[in-house]
DNA sequence: TTGTATGCGTTATCAA
DNA sequence: TTGATAACGCATACAA
């Protein structure tokens, strides 16, 4: 094996100490031009890269902005961070992905705090999380001494945090309009409980459906959010004695399950269905789920600003920013027939 | 900001020394009963928890896992990935996810090597790519000293790595069978080139289907694997002047798009569509897409059984390991109809 | 402008 | 069985 030369290697066929390489390395000033073209040249001769991690240890700061996916299986959460990946790097701010882990446990589920603990070793200028986490403790101590942001629910228990979020109140008001104004009454919610944005988004339907004088009734997927939690929600949610002619699901990966659960009755009956987070899985043709966006690229973009430029999160710490979201209606929604 | 406790902490609370408590984490035997339980409550009471990476940089060698996505947007890498990563964990292994980035240049796409360099100066002690990556050049000179197996591709420019992979040409016989048992005889292939499996895949289609009697044609979608392309791909396919009556693409994310583009159709006219990956989607009732199984499962085993059983990966070093492939037949390959 | 010394949190080596 | 010390690759204060 050939190993990775060191700044150590550079100064030495360079002729000059390690701290003139790690300053060629660090600053534009303050070295000569004769040396830093020596140094540069010896860096390129070897291959050199400065090993970011040591030099963590060292300054206890590396600028670089840790991201953390909640989950890797809602596509919303991957394109977040994906997004937020590029639009930092168009910015030339490096970032670094790690999923979060879950663990089940006769308590119920928790976060496998290893995945967590080790990103936060690496001594993160900043923090990105994406999507609901079972518990944000380990990141209590850290908020004071760097920029948190969560995108896609609300820290609650993250005072010094800000919160990227959509606004489930103006979204849930649209849809439970949409679905009035198709001729539905009777509706049901399918969606998981116990975090702060599940609680929060199903008080809001249940607002919206209260104002736009709907009839509903929430049948719950515990604690899950994906398609296999939907689809057993909805199917019983098809079977209760009032029939709902319109399931609102907490996200799309619960309204494909949902979608699964209405193309199995027997007999056929139409059923209307919505979903929240407009994956693009959403926007296929066969799909056709009328859903909310969010409206990623905004929410990326405010989140990026915050990550990259202290003055404007420490204005905003401790806020939960509400992004307007938009109803895109397809054909999932039917009018209602009989 | 609470400052993470150190072995130094820790020492100093049990008032031993830190290579003990380093002995302690590290080792069972060695240190008497009464300091080992001296360290551990001390370590208890601070919440200490180990710091990987500084101890990656003394020992060069940490033990845990390096994965490395090549893109977030194929649900089947993110599948394999998270499954990796709870396989390993259940086997007391430490796995940390990166995603690779890709650069589009004027040469074309180019494989961004700072994420990449930034997981190995973490040192890891095996390294698993999921997904083909447009270079594995920074992996050239790691090859000999650690484990490195690459998953559904072949690692052609990595000689020393290990593959694991499906069996294109299995696969795409049994596609073909079905296709034409099904009466079709004019099929369009709907998939990118460059690459080792995207080129291997189209041969073996190409072979299979002239083995089937079938008349078909290719379709690229360039260096793209998404559902746009594939949508683009399809749109053109169909508008052939022999009309293809079958589509068979390189993976579900094009297959996707191709029901789209079927779907578009005016006037509407039914052609069967295939896919590859057998992601979660494509088990959808409003998707039911033919695809081919992967065997997931059967792939995270064995590539997780490399990574940590060194005499096994010797054992295997330079193979491609071909995994048997299951057809999974749906809707979307519909019977011919005239 | 350049070099020396020291420390980040850990492990490895060697004595005791 | 335990402790002192050096070193991993780098950054920073300070001296030259």
């Amino acid at each position: 094996m050939t190993k990775r030369p060191t700044i150590h290697d550079v100064a030495s066929l360079a002729g000059v100490s390690k701290s003139l390489v790690a300053l060629v390395f660090k600053q534009d000033s303050g070295v000569s031009e004769a040396r830093r073209e020596r140094v540069l040249a010896a860096a390129a001769e070897l291959g050199y890269t400065p090993n970011a991690w040591a030099s963590a240890l060292r300054s206890n700061n590396t600028g670089f902005v840790g991201i953390i996916v909640a989950d890797l299986h809602n596509p919303i959460f991957t394109e977040i961070a994906d997004e937020a990946r590029q639009t930092l790097a168009a910015k030339g701010v490096f970032s670094f992905v790690a999923t979060a882990s879950i663990l089940d446990t006769p308590n119920g589920r928790v976060l496998d705090p290893a995945p967590i603990q080790h990103l936060l070793d690496l001594k993160p200028g900043s923090l990105l999380i994406v999507g609901g986490l079972p518990d944000l403790q380990p990141f209590s101590s850290l908020q004071a001494s760097i920029p948190i942001v969560v995108a896609l629910t609300s820290a609650t228990t993250l005072p010094g945090a800000v919160s990227i979020r959509s606004d489930d109140r103006a979204a849930m008001a649209e849809i439970t309009a949409h679905l009035s104004g198709l001729g539905h009454s009777t509706v049901a919610y399918i969606g998981p409980s116990g975090r702060t944005v599940m609680d929060d988004r199903r008080r809001a339907f249940e607002e919206a459906a209260a104002d736009s004088g709907l009839r509903f009734v929430w049948v719950s997927t515990g604690g899950d959010t994906d398609e296999a939690a939907g689809r057993q929600a909805a199917t019983e949610a098809l079977a209760l004695t009032v029939k709902p002619t319109a399931m609102v699901c907490f996200n799309d990966n619960i309204a494909f399950g949902a979608q699964d659960a209405v193309a199995r009755l027997q007999p056929p009956r139409q059923v209307a269905v919505t979903g929240y987070d407009n994956t693009y899985i959403a926007g296929f043709e066969r799909i056709s789920l009328t859903t909310v966006d969010q409206d990623r690229s905004h929410i990326v973009r405010q989140a990026c600003n915050l990550l990259t430029d202290a003055a404007a999160f420490e204005a905003a710490r401790g806020s939960a920013l509400l992004v307007a979201p938009t109803l895109v209606v397809r054909g999932s929604s039917v009018k209602l027939t009989n």
